[in-house]
DNA sequence: AGCCCATCCTGTCCGC
DNA sequence: TGCGGACAGGATGGGC
């Protein structure tokens, strides 16, 4: 579901919220989740009593850091969502896990209808070798430079999949990989090693543009997707390809934009302003 | 090396 | 209105 300015939304609204809280209670309520855990998770009970650092973000992992060098690794991946209930709120079925805290009436629930998101118990240290191991370069911290050799070192992939590759840019999934590709006046197919010095510089600033609107805008909520604090975000207004199959394009207004799989994924492109 | 496909799940939507 | 199939914001692993 959410890419990274979604997972930005969640983050920045559960850190005002949360971030030096006690937890009184980390519950999990489905099998499923226990079923995740990897062989070092720590159980759900050590986290009792233990204090918030902060809650932060990379690529579109969550990481809840505690006292004591003990974490949280989240992964909403495409129905996951983690938001604040008040307790009478009903649980349904798709409720994997709450976490309860001192002073504070309302708690965290994790949700995920389809189940391929996760919540793990890690210590610390385990947390930050699987971000190092898994995640490339955050796409609003990396420089034109880094990213000009990315494009040379993996230059046989067509650029749909080298945006969505987690290991050499994190955080761009396939909503905004084709708005970005679209405001770059690129297409999908194209291999990321056959770029001008030129269109990679405005591809560059295409992804960092969109990526900057879209985390002020709050997200894309497309069907159903709201923040921690159950906000839609507005970007979904600003979306010039992604779910436009067959209508007029935006900026050429002679092409219609076309609906393709490329690289296991649906993507959304104008075939007239896009090369 | 990198693409395609199936897979993990459940819900929704579309055409007949 | 019911039913079957396609599809969905993610990621992985096998086969080619």
């Amino acid at each position: 579901m959410p890419e990274l300015p979604e997972v930005e939304t969640i983050v920045h609204g559960l850190n005002s919220c949360l971030a030096g809280r006690r937890i009184k209670e980390l519950i999990f309520l489905s099998p499923h989740l226990k079923n995740k855990q990897p062989p070092s998770a720590l159980r759900p009970e050590a986290y009792r009593a233990l204090k918030i650092d902060k809650i932060w973000r990379r690529g579109k992992m969550i990481v809840f850091s505690f006292q004591d060098r003990r974490g949280l690794l989240i992964h909403l991946r495409m129905t996951g969502q983690l938001y604040l209930a008040e307790p009478n709120q009903p649980l349904d079925r798709h409720t994997h896990a709450r976490m309860t805290f001192l002073k504070l009436r309302r708690e965290l629930r994790f949700r995920d209808i389809r189940k391929f998101g996760f919540l793990c118990c890690l210590e610390m240290g385990e947390i930050e070798k699987r971000l190092k191991a898994e995640l490339g370069p955050e796409p609003l911290d990396i420089e034109l430079r880094e990213f000009l050799e990315r494009l040379k070192q993996h230059g046989k992939k067509r650029l749909k999949g080298w945006l969505l590759d987690q290991k050499i840019i994190a955080g761009i999934g396939n909503i905004y990989s084709d708005e970005i590709l679209f405001r770059a006046g690129l297409l999908p197919e194209r291999k990321a090693g056959s770029l001008s010095l030129a269109e990679a510089k405005k591809f560059w600033r295409a992804m960092r543009s969109i990526l900057k609107r879209a985390i002020e805008l709050k997200g894309s909520s497309i069907s159903d997707y709201v923040d921690s604090t159950g906000q839609r975000g507005e970007f979904q207004k600003q979306h010039r390809v992604y779910g436009r199959k067959g209508e007029l394009c935006f900026r050429c207004r002679r092409g219609r934009i076309e609906k393709k799989k490329i690289c296991g994924r649906s993507s959304f492109f104008c075939p007239v302003c896009q090369s």
